[in-house]
DNA sequence: CTATGGCACGGATT
DNA sequence: AATCCGTGCCATAG
């Protein structure tokens, strides 16, 4: 923020646009590439000074770049570099995935497009034999306004009203859909979908009541992983919320088409779903022998953001009812475009850092987690910390093998030990005690308390001691 | 008596 | 200022 330093040189209107510049870059750090869609799109429609053009980002910067030019003030960075350093840059429009329902588009490698075609037939197959021919057109109707999540893009009243007939009977109908295989499909919401999963599940749920109820109320804080938050919500402890939350992140998937089409890999490893696409896409890349890390951040707004010229122009004779207005327009949109550039700023070199900084982790996996502190980054980048807990906050990033984890993650203190844990437990010949389990810790180096263990322990979801004798024998 | 889970405290982190 | 996390102490189960 380089305005901020000659406060006392500023007028008043100046002053409180830069507090707006810094209230709103805060906001729009905080959010992730999702809520920044909306967001974004809610200020196209709003505000005439904003219009959407063909054109690109720079990928470095983020600044609009007319034409074809290349970003003068950062385009040979993107290219030099030692190659140890990673590439970071916003990842270009074009191959940007499609907000939510327009057009099914690839999301990524590691899910075959193929497959989810199929799945609308996978289903019908399945459900057919109880519909009604006429039912049958309206499971087809449905079938085909799925996204490549499973979820339903349309509702039911209005395909009711496709039909001339009562929203009864396309719920029948709909019923049938999400209890069929996967379960969930068809649901209008990842809440919706993960709703029906649990209702399978329920002898198996630690409390179905209180998950239904952390589905339905706290489903923001499920995503972001808020135990403590979770907890309050719900008027029960925090590791109680904890132990909800890990069931129906390790059961449930709020987007049915995945969970059987896609990231099959490790269901029962930690962390399987985050409950939002990744913000961020992390891949490996070899170069002469060394591994190189490409760091794309999404960036959401497909075309270049600038300010409409007409718009500009026509404030100049702007009849006098509404020259206020369109002023404060023109401010906004000039506002929100310099926050927006100065968010992905922050991202990228945020970013930078963390790449470096757990390269061994993304490239290694977990084991090789280095503890990192939010305030020590912070200051690596000369920005308050706050700022990297902001630009930290809700976002995810898919691994280079493709496993997409929170962005908070990266700043796990305990990772490293848990995953060292697991291997014992893996290893081990007879179930270990919490006290022998501390003590093969604390020979690799790893000294935490007895009780710590068992905490660990449960976070991973390993069985007391006993009771893995129960299970060996 | 040993192994664990619950609760709560204090220091660190955000 | 609010929240998270590791720990110690105590109760309970086996």
């Amino acid at each position: 923020m380089t305005f901020q330093s000659q406060g006392a040189f500023q007028s008043p209107s100046q002053r409180a646009q830069a507090t707006a510049h810094l209230a709103q870059t805060m906001t729009l750090l905080g959010l992730n590439s999702l809520e920044l869609i909306q967001k974004v799109e809610a200020a196209i429609s709003e505000n005439p000074a904003l219009e959407l053009v063909e054109g690109r980002h720079c990928p470095n910067c983020g600044r609009s770049l007319q034409a074809e030019a290349v970003c003068p003030t950062c385009a040979y960075k993107a290219k030099a570099g030692n190659s140890d350093e990673p590439i970071v840059f916003l990842n270009p429009p074009e191959d940007n995935y499609a907000p939510r329902s327009s057009g099914a588009q690839e999301l990524s490698d590691d899910i075959p497009t193929a497959d989810i075609q199929d799945l609308p037939a996978y289903v019908l197959q399945q459900i057919a034999s109880e519909l009604e021919a006429d039912e049958l057109e309206i499971a087809a109707h449905l079938l085909t306004s799925l996204n490549e999540d499973g979820l339903l893009t349309t509702t039911l009243p209005e395909v009711a009203r496709f039909y001339h007939r009562p929203v009864s009977d396309i719920e029948a109908v709909a019923d049938l859909i999400r209890h069929a295989d996967p379960l969930g499909v068809g649901a209008s919401s990842p809440q919706e979908a993960l709703l029906i999963q649990l209702e399978s599940l329920q002898e198996r749920a630690p409390d179905a009541e209180l998950c239904a109820r952390a589905i339905e109320e706290g489903m923001g804080l499920l995503s972001k992983h808020q135990y403590g938050e979770l907890g309050n919500l719900l008027g029960v402890s925090r590791l109680v919320a904890k132990e909800i939350a890990e069931f129906i992140v390790n059961n449930l998937s709020p987007y049915p088409a995945r969970a059987h089409w896609g990231n099959v890999r490790n269901v029962t490893a930690e962390a399987p779903a985050t409950y939002q696409r990744p913000d961020i896409i992390v891949r490996e890349q070899e170069e002469n022998g060394k591994i190189r890390l490409v760091v794309e951040v999404m960036w959401p707004i497909r075309g270049l953001l600038r300010i409409n010229p007409l718009f500009q122009e026509a404030l100049q004779e702007a009849p006098k009812d509404k020259a206020e207005q369109w002023k404060i327009d023109l401010e906004q949109a000039t506002l929100l475009i310099k926050c927006l550039a100065q968010r992905n700023h922050t991202i990228v070199r945020l970013m930078q850092v963390l790449a470096v900084l757990q390269k061994q982790f993304i490239v290694k996996g977990d084991a090789h987690m280095k503890p990192i502190t939010r305030s020590s980054l912070a200051d690596e980048l000369g920005v308050h910390e706050s700022t990297v807990s902001r630009a930290v906050a809700g976002k995810s990033v898919q691994l280079p093998s493709g496993k997409i984890v929170p962005l908070a993650q990266f700043f796990d203190r305990s990772l490293h030990i848990r995953t060292a844990l697991k291997k014992i437990v893996g290893n081990e010949k007879k179930p270990l005690s919490d006290t022998k389990l501390a003590k093969q810790l604390a020979e690799q180096g790893y000294e935490i308390a007895r009780r710590t263990v068992a905490k660990y322990r449960n976070m991973e979801g390993i069985l007391p001691a006993h009771m893995r004798k129960a299970l060996a024998s």
